[in-house]
DNA sequence: TAGATTGTTAATCGATTAACAATC
DNA sequence: TAGATTGTTAATCGATTAACAATC
């Protein structure tokens, strides 16, 4: 199918583009071309055009590109001109933290449903949500069809709790956990361990 | 130099490495593979054997690779044998879960300083840390000579204090803002913007 | 010794860049 | 029209993989 066709690079730097844009967007910019959008966020005019170019025609020669309409096209690539629900599974600091984020909101995500081991915590509220006990994450995700996660856990039980997230259906995880997280083909993980977001900088320095 | 003949993506890597390397320690392994420690992260026994040769041979042909002795190694390529100072910037909910976050011991950092610029937390405490005002980021962190920060401030505040961060010296910056930063050479940003990593996965669900 | 696994080379594969005709 | 900028092609550059001699 066509979606193979796309390297996952390419569909990495989307949301970075679709950021930058709809920051113009707040500054009432109409449009923008591949250069100044390069130059925002680091990445060669050529690229951006090569890029974009895979899902369409969307600029116009002299002139650039339209921002909202790009604005829109990218977010119809990225599925995200839905809104996603989402389950926080670990209501430690971190996990607090993205139940209470401002910055989902317009990006396409909405947080649906928490979860806590905690015999303390379950039953509690964090925001406005009811903290639900992890045991149940497979039919309360299953029911509900959230197919995103996010993973805030201790490293000990990250992989167990993947293993139920798997099983309730979840195709989409966003892991703080310091660990590799191992799961079936068709199950993505994208991984924010702020330890190895620090240890790939330090090489760097004297 | 000697630095620079080492690209980017395999820098990135190595704390991949480390980190499952560290996990087989604390199961009390001896000796790995690369076979074996690429089956754990998800990348080619191949690949992990021509990254590590760019910085020696850690391994014996027929056993394998000393655990113990390679995170030794990979500690001292990525500069982490030392504990690196971090300043934490903005003391919202994320800010407040990075200072009290527990991951970064024995992972070559400390949080030594936090900032906000709400008076109303300015000169109280979060976890054992005062509050500094972030108007005092120049001279604070100048002075103490650190090097590393966490940026957790909102977007519409992120790049003012980026050029304050890279004025008192800092050359690393953990960027949580949802902003791509300017910044001069020699200076690095990590993005750990959550909703790009959702968004990167959104593709490929129905 | 026989089996296992490294470090490295050469081949393959993929991504980025430069250049430019097309055209707004 | 003249200037600007796209989308695309071909060239370049870089990263990954396969294969294997060396050797523990």
């Amino acid at each position: 199918m066509a979606k193979n066709d796309i390297p996952d690079i390419i569909i990495g730097r989307l949301p970075i583009y679709l950021r930058a844009l709809r920051h113009m967007q707040a500054e009432a910019k109409l449009t923008t071309s591949s250069q100044e959008l390069g130059s925002t966020v680091g990445i060669s005019a050529a690229q951006i055009r090569k890029d974009l170019s895979q899902f369409g025609e969307f600029g116009k020669q002299g002139t650039g590109y339209d921002i909202a309409f790009l604005v829109n096209k990218l977010r119809g690539i990225l599925k995200i001109e839905r809104v996603w629900d989402v389950a926080v599974v670990g209501m430690g600091d971190m996990g607090h933290a993205l139940a209470r984020y401002q910055g989902f909101t317009d990006r396409g995500f909405r947080v649906a449903m928490v979860f806590d081991n905690d015999p303390a915590k379950i039953g509690g509220q964090v925001e406005n949500y009811v903290v639900l006990d992890t045991r149940d994450i497979v039919t309360s995700i299953r029911q509900s069809g959230i197919k995103v996660a996010m993973l805030c856990v201790p490293a000990l039980a990250a992989q167990e709790v993947t293993n139920l997230l798997v099983e309730a259906g979840v195709k989409a995880i966003l892991n703080y956990a310091p660990l590799s997280l191992s799961v079936p083909p068709g199950v993505r993980v994208q991984y924010l361990d702020p330890s190895i977001g620090l240890q790939r900088m330090t090489y760097y320095l004297d």
